[in-house]
DNA sequence: ACAAAAGTGTTCCCGATACACCCATGT
DNA sequence: ACATGGGTGTATCGGGAACACTTTTGT
């Protein structure tokens, strides 16, 4: 015989996702209002359940999409979260998914839609069942990752200043960082280009705009390079 | 009305264990031989369903109990697996779990009863399913983790000598270390006490036994100090 | 006496950090 | 002219890596 499991032990399989976005300042989340129950009215990460015919990355990525209305993001999973009774309507298993988004890429009437809003991580309400727990593994995991590979860019524009760049990592790590030190470290790397286009909106000099290198970048990884921030 | 969600998706959620141990000079991990459909007599990890009454964490601790009658042992959750059609049988999604035993711990009946067997993991039999890929990561995570908090002496009886406590860390690493610079290392973090003891086995001079100092690691920790090797 | 593993400090180098002034521009 | 953010280089410090000889004891 083929299928010897037993089929009682079945469990409903949800993917939450952590949708992180920067925006000028700040490392912001992207929450929804539920306007269905249980805890209807309250703020939650926006999840869905596990289809039959797709995997966990494509059940996150089709949630992404779902409200955000942007394909080809960079995800991640993050962790599985199994406590029995951690949403009181039914036993429910959920894989918590981190994303990084442009915030600028966002669908205004899929928000609308959702009743979505952005918060700052540090603003941000409480959340439903265990997701806050899940928001502060997704923001140390995102410490950690964007300090190992190339990844913050995803959350900027394609083109953005060094500035930007130093206030993202800044948001992300929480902690002040040398201006000078920093450029250092991004320009020994080598993998950005400069471009001769300038910002003009942040000051009156205005401020030279940078593009992520991803080719060089591969390059450089297949030789034995590391990023390094 | 409580429930609104849809019965049709559940699935059934696997637990599969990674068991680590360590065994004079060699990183080795526990498989056994599937009695049972599909890809009987084949290699794998040892695995089980979640149940209803208990969390992920749980199901993990009893599937290691299970085969090798051990209890509060380190584990940490690594990853899901779901490829739609990972599992040829039904549609299975696997939460994969590593665990960290002192290889002298493990009960002989047990591992009889589940024709299971030690391999190194640079020896190690191809396995069924995805099994390879969760091993590959477990390793990639568990040189991670141990570099970073002091767990590898969850790999070693609680009296181990310097040498042994090296000969581990170049396991897991995959790489010579240098035995001045290591027990540098180790003593000026001051988480281990010395005992009077000699190991006699190893050597005719004989090697102090030493043990971790988990309380001053943890008061240590308490003040900002962290694990690094 | 010798073989086999244990034990022990110092030097060097590189990467990380700290730090301050001039530039370009719009008002 | 001045206010605002942009852009740039060097000196110091500390942690990591390299490195060799003596000790103990069973045979």
């Amino acid at each position: 015989m083929i299928n010897n499991y037993s089929a009682e032990d079945k469990v409903l399989l949800a993917v939450d996702c952590i949708i992180f976005g920067f925006d000028k300042e700040d490392l912001k989340i992207l929450l929804i209002k539920r306007d269905f129950e249980p805890e209807k009215g309250k703020w939650s990460l926006m999840g869905g359940f596990l289809q039959q015919q797709e995997n966990l990355d494509e059940a996150a990525s089709r949630i992404l999409r779902t409200l955000t209305g942007i394909n080809n993001v960079y995800m991640e999973q993050l962790h599985s979260y199994s406590k029995v009774d951690r949403d009181p309507a039914e036993r429910t298993i959920s894989v918590a998914y981190y994303a990084l988004i442009n915030i600028q890429d966002h669908n205004e009437e899929l928000i609308e839609k959702y009743s979505a809003k952005w918060f700052s991580v540090a603003k941000a309400p409480d959340l439903i069942f265990d997701h806050n727990i899940m928001v502060r593994h997704a923001i140390s995991r995102l410490r950690y990752k964007t300090s190992k590979e190339p990844i913050g860019f995803e959350l900027l524009p394609p083109k953005f200043t060094m500035r930007q760049l130093q206030k993202l990592y800044e948001a992300i790590l929480d902690e002040k960082l040398d201006k000078r030190n920093f450029i250092n470290k991004i320009n020994g790397m080598d993998i950005l280009v400069k471009l001769k286009e300038k910002d003009m909106n942040s000051s009156r000099k205005g401020s030279f705009l940078h593009m992520f290198d991803e080719q060089k970048y591969n390059r450089k990884k297949a030789d034995g390079f590391s990023f390094k921030l």
